[in-house]
DNA sequence: GTTAATGCAAACTGTTTGCATACGC
DNA sequence: GCGTATGCAAACAGTTTGCATTAAC
């Protein structure tokens, strides 16, 4: 009960709530699948998989949806070969994208600097607002398939 | 006169040549433009360039070229805001851009840790091709005035 | 009832593709 | 002359915008 928890586990309407905003069908759909565990996904992405639930929700609802989660903090996002990737998992870390088969994978470092963002000093005078690190290359089902 | 150097500071026309490029008017002008110094462009910058010397050429062109000389390893690329960016400064570096202004600034790692890839060992068994570190914010200038 | 969310369509941007012509080698 | 580079246009994908309708509060 002593747990002030930025975003808590609670459930996905108390959440949106607690954000400020609305709770329609669409949203509660959206919101129990991305964060239902920690995933990274394309708009595109989460429509075709609300589709099934709501055949008529538009991709504009989606990136408008997306958006207003991520000004809440509920995402991140970043790009990878062109595409924005909105990751429901909002602790500090890096990632790794396969360039064949787009897997990303989360890198929570263990050993990993990634926690303290260690600015380097030409920075100093900059305002730092995220940090991304990014590893491309074969993941190990493309590498060996290449 | 002992130095292999890769990239050696050549006359861009040798440089095309040593690649297997064929020399043309419109190439040569954009290489000579990107190779005049370390810097981060896009292919609509270069468009915009060297359109004072070659008033008809295409956008098409800018990219088909500059594909080629980051296939050739002349350029690297990489992603912000949604642009492909690509930086005649071939050394493992790193970069940070200003999310107002898109102002981006190379950071040669002094004490940077960046030259040595350290993986992270989640990566132990893929085929790493490139790494991006970036970090995005406010850069001096755009700090002062928000 | 007020305000915000939705859905549709169209616009917009960056990038790629197809193809005929021009030109480096 | 061969083969690639160029330029034009159109296609394409991801994303954003405008607006009328609908639904949450």
């Amino acid at each position: 009960m002593n747990e002030p928890t930025p975003t808590p586990r609670t459930d996905p309407a108390s959440l949106l709530r607690q954000h400020g905003l609305r709770v329609t069908p669409q949203r509660l759909a959206i919101a129990t699948f991305i964060f239902s565990k920690p995933m990274h996904v394309t708009a595109r992405h989460v429509h075709e998989h609300i589709q099934d639930a709501f055949p008529s929700i538009s991709l504009n609802t989606i990136y408008l949806t997306l958006g207003q989660f991520e000004a809440c903090g509920l995402l991140n996002s970043f790009e990878v070969h062109g595409n924005t990737i909105f990751d429901s998992n909002t602790t500090p870390h890096n990632h790794a994208c396969c360039n064949q088969c787009d897997t990303i994978i989360d890198l929570t470092g263990d050993a990993q600097p990634a926690e303290q963002p260690q600015s380097p000093p030409q920075l100093a005078q900059w305002q730092i607002q995220a940090e991304q690190h990014i590893w491309l290359g074969l993941c190990p089902a493309c590498s060996h398939t290449a």
